[in-house]
DNA sequence: GAAACCTTGACACACCTTTGGTAAGGTTTG
DNA sequence: CAAACCTTACCAAAGGTGTGTCAAGGTTTC
């Protein structure tokens, strides 16, 4: 049995229980359930919880924004609408086609893989 | 002379001045500025307003969320990080390397054509 | 030079988000 | 079976967002 209560994973991961259950309706972290309902949290969730509390710090970030990444992530029109609108600004060809998008798409990987050489802290180490 | 003044520009986009200027703040649309520093809507800025209203209306977005999503893009680090983050959760081989990343990155370009063959709205008529 | 703009800054208000507390009730366990 | 958990569902307070309005002052235009 390595799943821990809510208040146990409250206290090693330094969120307060009322805080567990905020971040799972916002659809972040979604726990197992026990045969009553109980929460149990695992390893993974653990992790994930104290990943999400320096996520926040270091980016000064909200939890709301953080599910709205998520909501991104999960709703690929809205994620192609919001790129396609940021997209629009900084460069400015009349006309963008979807093959410019793609090969700037893939311009994107040289940068990331900059990104990754340059700060080579990538693990996950789950 | 083909810009806008403020009021001109809010009347043509279905803002508000007010709503003008607040949306310059959070870094959105930022238009140009007479040497007196009136600022003027050229025929883009105009564009990128109404289709700012579609964008928000469609999703249900608001401002912030859009700006957030700006944030993101121009922060590289902050990107990586909550994408991490985000995809620690759905997979789960228990280290993530640059190389998985990348590959998973590029496997999204795949999502994204199917994307854009699926829903081929991409013109920015600007 | 006065009317009609524009600028920034402040005060304000309605609403939403984030977070805490508490109440009524079910579960686990010594 | 009672203590100590858990659940959901409310009420509430602090802070942030989106929006309006007004004031003090500069600019454009007739």
């Amino acid at each position: 049995m390595d799943a821990l209560t809510i208040h146990e994973a409250a206290e090693t991961s330094g969120w307060t229980p009322r805080m567990l259950r905020y971040i799972e309706r916002i659809g972040l972290i979604e726990p197992a359930r026990s045969g009553s309902g109980y929460r149990m949290y695992g390893p993974g969730e653990l992790q994930r919880l104290r990943t999400l509390r320096e996520l926040l710090a270091e980016h000064d970030l909200g939890l709301g924004d953080v599910a709205f990444a998520l909501r991104m992530r999960q709703d690929g029109a809205m994620q192609g609408d919001v790129d396609a609108w940021l997209e629009a600004e900084p460069r400015r060809p009349e006309t963008v086609t979807a093959e410019d998008w793609l090969r700037w798409e893939q311009e994107k990987h040289a940068r990331i893989l900059e990104a990754v050489n340059a700060n080579p802290k990538m693990e996950t180490t789950a």
